[in-house]
RNA sequence: GCGCCUGUAGCUCAGUGGAUAGAGCGCCUGUCUCCGGAACAGGAGGUCGCAAGUUCGAUCCUUGCCAGGCGCACCA
């Protein structure tokens, strides 16, 4: 499901990568499949459509290889009936590659590959070359291309946000940053249901349990401590109330006398008027600012905060209600089971006696479900509704971000108004939202696409991921209770109503504390503020790692041994690579650099060529040839949607420049050459990790 | 019942219609005349859930079966 579209997306990157002016190993690439393409057309008349290249799995076997052969001989059987084997064809192509410059040799290997070996110095030079323009004009052009939304976070403003919510929150923001390194224009929202079930339950607790007035509940705000804030306090009467409507008995039946609260709250919400409404006001923002400090603790910001009381307050609802009852796109039932429903006719789910299978979007109470809002929703980000939203300043940083609201008065527009981007309108919607929600998030793309064929269903894409839950471990580390049938589980999930989970700001707390012992034993002389920074930066290196080197339908089983982990495949020992490598440039003298710039630039490359086909050479060209290929991987990544891809290549950049930094002495090694080679895949190096893990979303700290 | 996802080393996970299926952790053995050991190297460890099919070639595609997870609300 989540794999929707694709196939588009992968058009418009390859032509993002060609329309990108930064030199890369893709360019050669594409520049070299090519060749084969038309060498195969020339030579037999017929051609792969798309040619596939592949990464040989040893240096020795070369750069680059082209597995064409074995289906150019199946596509010259079918067109000649002719039967050729693979190496013949291979040995006949071969002769096109030779004599592209770039190009060393060809060989053919295996039963019919074409390996390529690109010519080392010139490549390197080319690689050099372009790692000094590359940081120069980055992000200095503009772009026409259609902006991109992505909605990640999305969390009820109900309570502290558990690790859960940070996966998701991490996933969509590295999204976001693979598709700006990828060229694209991308817009953040994050979604803001303060007119839900899950903020009536809290408004309940303040109110029925706790019998609060707005003004005592600000001052009860006033007096907590920053470190158990308001939205932790939440969390705790979040899960008093769901006892409550139980009756205090965790596994009772829910008491429908108490659950009238509930909907009288919700009532009350919806209408938007009145004490209770202005005392919910009060309760999701205060959890909304509280997120968004611990998410700003991770690098993450949003550009616009879209609220669902807006949605129904500026008739966002209403007019896409009347869009759909006049295409068609939902039908009233007068009789049976949904009787008094509007409903959208879902045929792909075949209805049961228990399930049925059409989906209701207007409640027979007349009150619109969260399905047809968020297709309202929908058709605001794509720039179909007609409508907008007013907006006011939310919150505002020292690098100039600013992050808005929407509201209902048009006139909160103040001085600022006048440097407010234009939100909404995009071309594709990307929604980060759990994969439990597949089935609602179907019927919007499909409702949207009923509504506005022109621009279908490839326009919304759910980004689908898996849920982080517990490892019984983990739950016994929490004083979680198990019965024997949890135990046997792989894992238990997490649950809001019941109070159970790994607040973020906890685990993110812990890992700066694990982190700050490991840099004061290493680092006594540093300043503590500096002490304090680096052991930041490295918790969130940890912890952003950790959530992305899972692909996205894989369940986390939360583990805090190895979530806590500074070793092995982790966020720090990718950021550790890097520190070294800026550690040799802090020592290296000017002479050193220039002369190595000189060596790599030089018009006669034999003495390059040479360093490079000796001793050690395969390996320290290794390292090389990876580092190029970062657009490729960001590339990739931004094309399948799956920041993984990228965490991957981070590590293996890291690992490879690890087995590098062990084997050779750079500043030390005596001949010039040698050294101006060293110097310069090194520096290459720490370049591509640097940027690799600035578009994780993880910094690399001054020492670590 | 129907739909979607998953099953790969002791554990946690990558991976691809093609070259010897990889990494981290754990275990064992090594590496420091060093620009930082949060590191590096080596070793042991695999019927890629089972079975059939398609293919020159399947861990990958198809089908069936087994096992696990999620969903199929007038919740979101």
């Amino acid at each position: 499901m989540a794999s929707r579209g694709r196939a588009k997306l992968y058009c418009f990157f390859v032509i993002t990568v060609r329309g990108n002016y930064r030199v890369s190993l893709a360019n050669l690439q594409e520049a070299l499949s090519e060749r084969v393409r038309v060498a195969a057309q020339e030579a037999f008349g017929v051609a792969p459509e798309k040619l596939a290249s592949e990464i040989p799995p040893k240096t020795e076997m070369g750069d680059l290889a082209f597995p064409v052969a074995f289906e150019l001989a199946k596509l010259i059987k079918q067109t000649t009936g002719e039967k050729r084997p693979p190496r013949a064809i291979a040995e006949q192509l071969k002769t096109a590659l030779e004599t592209v410059p770039q190009v060393a040799r060809v060989e053919v290997a295996g039963a019919g590959y074409l390996n390529i070996y690109f010519d080392r110095a010139s490549v390197l030079a080319a690689l050099a070359a372009s790692e000094e323009a590359g940081t120069a004009s980055l992000s200095s052009e503009p772009d026409a291309r259609p902006k991109r939304m992505v909605e990640h976070t999305s969390i009820n403003p109900n309570k502290a946000s558990h690790i859960g919510h940070v996966r998701n929150a991490v996933l969509g923001d590295t999204f976001v940053r693979i598709l700006r390194a990828a060229g694209e224009q991308v817009e953040i929202q994050n979604y803001i249901d303060n007119t839900g079930v899950q903020v009536a339950d809290v408004v309940v607790g303040f109110m029925h349990l706790e019998h609060l007035t707005l003004e005592d509940i600000r001052a009860l705000d006033r007096s907590l401590p920053a470190d158990k804030p308001f939205d932790y306090y939440c969390w705790d009467l979040y899960t008093r109330v769901g006892l409550f409507y139980r009756n205090d008995d965790p596994n009772g039946e829910m008491n429908p006398e108490r659950l009238k609260l509930r909907v009288e709250t919700l009532h009350a919400l919806e209408e938007g008027t009145g004490e209770i409404a202005e005392l919910a006001e009060y309760v999701a923002t205060r959890n909304v600012e509280c997120i968004l400090d611990t998410m700003e603790r991770l690098g993450i910001r949003y550009d616009v905060l879209p609220r669902e009381s807006e949605i129904l307050h500026l008739h966002f609802w209403d007019k896409a209600f009347e869009r759909m009852k006049a295409k068609g796109v939902i039908h009233f039932q007068d009789a049976g089971r949904n009787k008094g429903c509007w409903v959208m006719p879902f045929e792909t789910h075949t209805g049961t006696d228990e399930h049925e299978a059409d989906k209701i979007i207007v409640r027979s109470n007349g009150t619109v479900t969260y399905t047809g809002k968020d297709i309202a929703y929908q058709l605001w980000k794509l720039g179909l509704l007609g409508l907008d939203f007013n907006y006011r300043l939310f919150r505002s940083y020292p690098d100039q971000h600013t992050t808005w609201m929407t509201t209902v008065e048009p006139q909160a527009d103040d001085g600022s108004q006048a440097a407010r981007p234009h939100f909404g309108g995009g071309a594709v919607v990307y929604n980060v939202i759990d994969t439990r929600q597949s089935y609602p998030q179907e019927i919007v793309r499909r409702g949207v696409a009923l509504l506005a064929p022109e621009v279908g269903e490839e326009a919304s894409v759910h980004l689908a991921y898996e849920m982080v839950a517990l490892s019984p471990a983990a739950c016994d580390e929490l004083g979680i209770q198990l019965t024997d049938e949890d135990r046997a589980r792989p894992y238990i999930e997490m649950s809001g109503r019941k109070g159970l989970g790994v607040k973020a700001d906890d685990l993110i707390n812990r890992l700066e504390m694990n982190a700050l012992k490991e840099v004061e034993t290493r680092h006594p002389e540093v300043s503590a503020e500096e002490r304090a920074l680096t052991a930041h930066q490295i918790a969130v290196g940890a912890l952003r790692y950790f959530l992305l080197k899972f692909t996205r339908n894989t369940v986390i089983a939360f583990d805090f041994k190895e979530a806590l982990s500074f070793e092995g495949e982790t966020g720090p020992y990718c950021q550790y690579a890097a520190v070294r490598a800026n550690s040799i440039f802090r020592k290296l003298d000017e002479a050193a650099r220039a002369s190595a710039a000189e060596f790599i630039g030089a018009q006669d490359k034999a003495e390059v060529t040479g360093v490079l086909a000796g001793e050690g050479g395969d390996e320290v060209w290794s390292l090389a040839v990876l580092s190029g290929r970062l657009d490729e991987a960001v590339a990739q990544s931004a094309a399948q949607a799956e920041p993984a891809l990228l965490a991957k290549y981070t590590f293996n950049l890291a690992r490879a420049f690890n087995l590098f930094y062990h084997r050779h002495r750079i500043i030390a090694e005596e001949n010039a050459a040698r050294r101006a080679v060293l110097v310069t895949v090194a520096d290459i190096a720490r370049r591509q990790l640097t940027r690799a893990l600035a578009t994780l979303g993880i910094e690399v700290p001054e020492r670590m």
